[in-house]
DNA sequence: CTTGAACCTCTAGTCACTAGAGCTTGTAGA
DNA sequence: TCTACAAGCTCTAGTGACTAGAGGTTCAAG
């Protein structure tokens, strides 16, 4: 059994979001002392590290609910995992892509103006202002 | 001179949004009519497309705010544009880079089960409960 | 037994909006 | 000119996933 210190140090999770998660009830109430302070044990540990992980791979915390709940029921379809980390790659591949054009757009902007000059002639601004001056959608 | 509608039926910026952005600063207040309504003619246009513009680049308000400010002062040089531009780049370069590892992980832990099994054998849900199984950092 | 680091709860703040309540105004048709 | 009612107004609270801080308590080493 170890504190909520210790289980933060062996997750690299902040002491403040585990209590977080434990609010949201990702994380199951926590044993406690005498004093009232939560204790820990593997069991704990590895809910936490499994949540960490996802919460890395970007799933929101909705997500990470319905992956635990399924992780609780070994004997059910595990098609619900599936088709979360499905939507979850959809998401992402959505993101990259539009970050792609942002990233053109903006290299585009930012290249045709060095920062030598004059807020009025500057590219950057008139790009800004006018959307006829952009490449492409974005 | 038009109505907070029509300047948001122009510029795709939904209303409630228009006011949030006169509250933070980024719109100067509008005129009003009689009876307390928001009236725009083509600078308050011109200004919130700009906005519009920067927002969907993916500029913060506070960004946003500084470049308004140079705008509004054309003799300035426009170093610090081109740098919040800049600035700009590098954070979504650094998200694309993040998101492409992120999509490498969720493509193999998706292709490693097909949903058709039970949720004990599920290899989306082992790989979230062990690092170990990830082909590499992210 | 003392010290102080670590723990506790609770509230409020972050960002960029969005939703809703409860009220007032503008405008088109009768 | 009157009447609907769409559109406007302000204000407060909610979103997601934390983070910060106040003010108090407990644990463990020396």
């Amino acid at each position: 059994m170890f504190s909520i210190g210790e289980l933060s140090k062996r997750t690299k999770v902040k002491v403040p979001t585990i209590r977080y998660y434990e609010q949201m009830g990702l994380l199951a109430e926590a044993e406690r002392t005498s004093g009232n302070q939560r204790r820990y044990d593997k069991k704990g540990l590895e809910r936490l590290s499994f949540i960490r992980h996802a919460r890395d791979l970007g799933f929101s915390i909705e997500a990470i609910s319905s992956l635990i709940e399924l992780q609780d029921h070994p004997d059910r379809s595990c098609e619900a995992a599936t088709d979360i980390a499905i939507s979850q790659l959809a998401d992402v591949r959505a993101k990259i892509k539009r970050l792609k054009l942002l990233e053109k757009e903006l290299t585009r902007i930012s290249e045709c103006c060095d920062g030598h000059g004059v807020s009025e002639d500057c590219y950057v601004l008139a790009a800004l202002a006018d959307h006829e001056l952009c490449s492409r959608e974005h």
